[in-house]
DNA sequence: CGACTCTTCTACAGGGAGTAGAAACCCGTC
DNA sequence: GACGGGTTTCTACTCCCTGTAGAAGAGTCG
């Protein structure tokens, strides 16, 4: 299971944040003018790079190589990404029945109710 | 969030298949005779301590101090664990309506009825 | 070609996990 | 009360992942 590293998630959140596909350049200075937790963090524009390569290789993010300066882009929605995680955790359990009623009592009532719509009638 | 290396998981799996509480040598030994994945490792005693203690540091494993070969069991089921990690999951995203819905969509038919059940009418 | 920018290579430190030996501890027995 | 054997704790080492970045290589525009 992919699992990231600090800077690696700053990352792909900012990636997730936008459609457009971003340079390291771009990336390195949203992390520098970044709210609380990242506090201006002045990071050499190799060092994004070089995450940006690591996200690559686990498949998150890929890069458009032709245009100059690369631009990358996440690959799924942070939407998509998020849920794939959690049906990975979810098949690690053998009894997966057992695992989504106490997932179910885990939620918000409001959650509750978006899923009794998703999951529909019948 | 709490991820296990792949020792610690079948040191895991091994104390969420019983609710007895093992010693470290019968973890050994069940170790050395599991089945497929796990092909008999002959572990040092020493070394599935080691392992137990950062369990036990993680919260996932609590001991009987006073019985003379400590005991360990688990603190929570594996449907536990595994429920409150998806919650983890979901949680990491600002969009958690959306999240859910891809969710759904990832599930199987069968656990979408028993989701259905457990969700109750209305 | 030359200067500038961008990318790739290489490297290192710090931390988690697998692995286990050495040392300390506990208890029953001679 | 010291000895021996099983237990537990300490310490340590390796490997891999992540954060971090410099040095070297490559592409581009004048």
């Amino acid at each position: 299971m992919a699992t990231l590293g600090d800077l690696e998630r700053t990352v792909m959140d900012l990636l997730w944040a936008t459609t457009e596909a971003t340079t390291a350049n771009e990336l390195r200075d949203a992390i520098a003018e970044a709210p609380a937790p990242e506090a201006g963090r002045e990071l050499a524009v190799t060092t994004v790079l070089t995450v940006l390569s690591r996200l690559e290789k686990k498949g998150l993010v890929e890069r458009e190589r032709d245009s100059r300066p690369h631009r990358y882009r996440a690959v799924t929605s942070r939407e998509d990404h998020t849920a794939e995680l959690m049906h990975e955790v979810l098949v690690t359990a053998p009894d997966r029945d057992a695992v989504l009623a106490r997932f179910i009592g885990s939620v918000s009532e409001a959650e509750a109710q978006t899923l009794r719509t998703l999951l529909g009638g019948s």
